[in-house]
DNA sequence: CTCTCTCTTAATTTTCTCTTAATTCTGTCC
DNA sequence: GGACAGAATTAAGAGAAAATTAAGAGAGAG
C-alpha cells in the first residue's frame, strides 16, 4: 500500500513516514504540490493514498486538489486526507468541500490518523465487496488490517510479519485481479528499480504456509491473484 | 437524499434535524439501535446516509455497525458518521475500524457535520463499480484478458500460457480478420523475418485442443482467423 | 548492547512453457 | 494420379519462470 505524503514540515513528515512504514505501508515523501501532482500522474507509483498538508510553500492545498483528481481518473481515483493546522471551521468545509475525504487537524495522534486511513483504504479498496469493517474476510482466510493478524478457517489468530501482510492484504483487497512482481515491488517499496529480486517471491512463499498453498495462485509469466470467493 | 439520524438526545437531535432539512435532506430520526436496523432493512425507505450516536439506550453503537452493514447489501452500501461524546483515542479507533466512515465528537458545529457529510455522498456516488470485465466473448469461446483465462461454452476456466494467449487474444479482438504467420510472429516477438519457425503453429494447434478446432479457421497460403460471430 | 524476529539475497530445484525438428496430413495444381 | 507446398501433429530438449531453501544482514524490542 503506497502513501503519497506531502507535507513541507520534515520533522513532523519524518515522524508520519516512520509510523507508516512500521505498519507496512511504502510512503513517498514530497514537500512541493508540483512534485506530488507528477507522482500521481505517473502509472507505475501512482499512491493508493494521498496525505496532504495544506501549508505548502509552492502552492496552496486547496488549489491542488482538484488538480489532483484531474489527474487520477474515475477508474484509479485516489482519496486524500488533509492536514492541517489550520482548525477554523471555514477551513474544514473548504478543505472537505474541496475534495478532501477528510480532515484531520494538527496536533493529531498518529492511531487516529491510522485508523482514518484505513476507513480511507477500505473505501477504495472494497468497492465490490460488503464487508466494511478492518477485516476482509475470503473463502478460508480472514485478515485483520488493523492489526494484522489472519486467520484461517476457524484456526488460531496469527500475526504476520508487516511485507507478508502489505501483499496479502494486497492481493485480498482486490480478488480476481492480478499483481505482477513489479507491481507488488511498487506497492510494497518505495521508488524502487531494483528489477532482480526475489523478496515478493519469498514472502508469497512464507505466506502461503500460513495461508495454504491454493489460497493465492499464481499465473505464470503474468503474476498472482487471490480468486473471489462466493 | 435521505439521512437516518440514530441520536438520543432529542435537543441535539432536533438541532440536527432542523439544520439538515434546511439543506434540503430528508431526516428520520429514531432513538433506538433496533429501529435504525428496522428501516435500514426496509426496501423503501432505507437512507442513503447514517449519522449514528454511539450512546444508545438499547445497544451500543459500536454493536450496530456491523449489523447496519450487514443488512445493507452491497450494491446500496450506506457510509455511516458517528457521532460520539467519547473523544478517547481508543474510541475513535474502535469506532472507524468497526466500519465507521467518520467519526466526530461532541460538540461539534453543525457546518463541520454537513461538509463531512457531503464527503460521505460525493464518495458513495463515486461508488461505480470499476471492474469492467475485460472479457472477449465470440461464439462458444471467451476470453478474460485481465487474468489470461478462456472458457468453452460453460466448462471450466482454463489459464493459457502467455504465447497462447497472446495468439487467441489477438485473433479474438480482431474477428474476421485473417493474420499470416508473419504477422503473428511479428506480433509475437519483436523480430519480423525469422524464416524457419513454426512455433505459432505449434501453438494454435494446442490452442485449438481448447477451443475446439474449429473456432481457429485455416485460410490456407495466407493465414489464420476466427469468425465473426453473431 | 544484545537478542530475536524479519527481511533480503542468492543458489538450487522444480515445474511448466516454448521452440525445434522430424513426420504426417491435406489440399492444390499440373 | 502424382508431386508439391502449406499446414497439422508429435515428441523431446532447451529455456524460463516460479518455488524452495538456507544463510547473512538488518531492524526493533527489551
Amino acid at each position: 500500500m503506497k502513501v503519497l505524503l506531502v507535507e513541507d514540515d520534515l520533522l513532523l513528515a519524518d515522524g508520519v513516514q516512520v509510523a507508516l512504514s512500521r505498519k507496512g505501508y511504502a510512503v513517498d515523501h514530497v514537500t512541493r504540490g508540483k512534485d506530488a501532482l507528477s507522482l500521481v500522474s505517473s502509472e507505475d507509483s501512482c499512491p493508493d493514498l494521498i496525505i496532504l498538508d495544506l501549508g505548502l510553500p509552492d502552492m496552496d492545498g486547496l488549489d491542488l486538489l482538484p488538480k489532483i483528481h484531474q489527474k487520477s481518473a474515475a477508474d484509479n481515483f485516489v482519496p486524500v486526507l488533509i492536514l492541517s493546522a489550520r482548525d477554523a471551521l471555514p477551513d474544514k468545509v473548504a478543505g472537505l468541500d474541496s475534495g478532501g475525504d477528510d480532515y484531520l487537524t494538527k496536533p493529531f495522534e498518529v492511531a487516529e490518523l491510522l485508523a482514518r486511513l484505513r476507513v480511507l483504504e477500505r473505501r477504495a479498496g472494497n468497492r465490490t465487496q460488503t464487508s466494511q469493517s478492518a477485516t476482509i474476510a475470503l473463502g478460508p482466510v480472514s485478515l485483520n488490517t488493523s492489526n494484522h493478524r489472519m486467520r484461517l478457517n476457524s484456526g488460531e489468530e496469527i500475526e504476520l510479519p508487516r511485507r507478508e501482510f502489505s501483499i496479502l492484504r494486497i492481493l485480498m483487497e482486490n480478488p480476481g485481479r492480478i499483481y505482477s512482481r513489479e507491481q507488488l515491488n511498487s506497492k510494497l517499496y518505495n521508488w524502487e528499480n531494483d528489477v532482480a529480486s526475489n523478496a515478493v517471491d519469498v514472502h508469497l512463499h512464507n505466506l502461503r504456509k500460513k495461508t495454504g498453498a491454493d489460497f493465492i495462485r499464481t499465473i505464470r509469466g503474468v503474476g498472482w491473484l487471490v480468486e473471489k470467493h462466493p
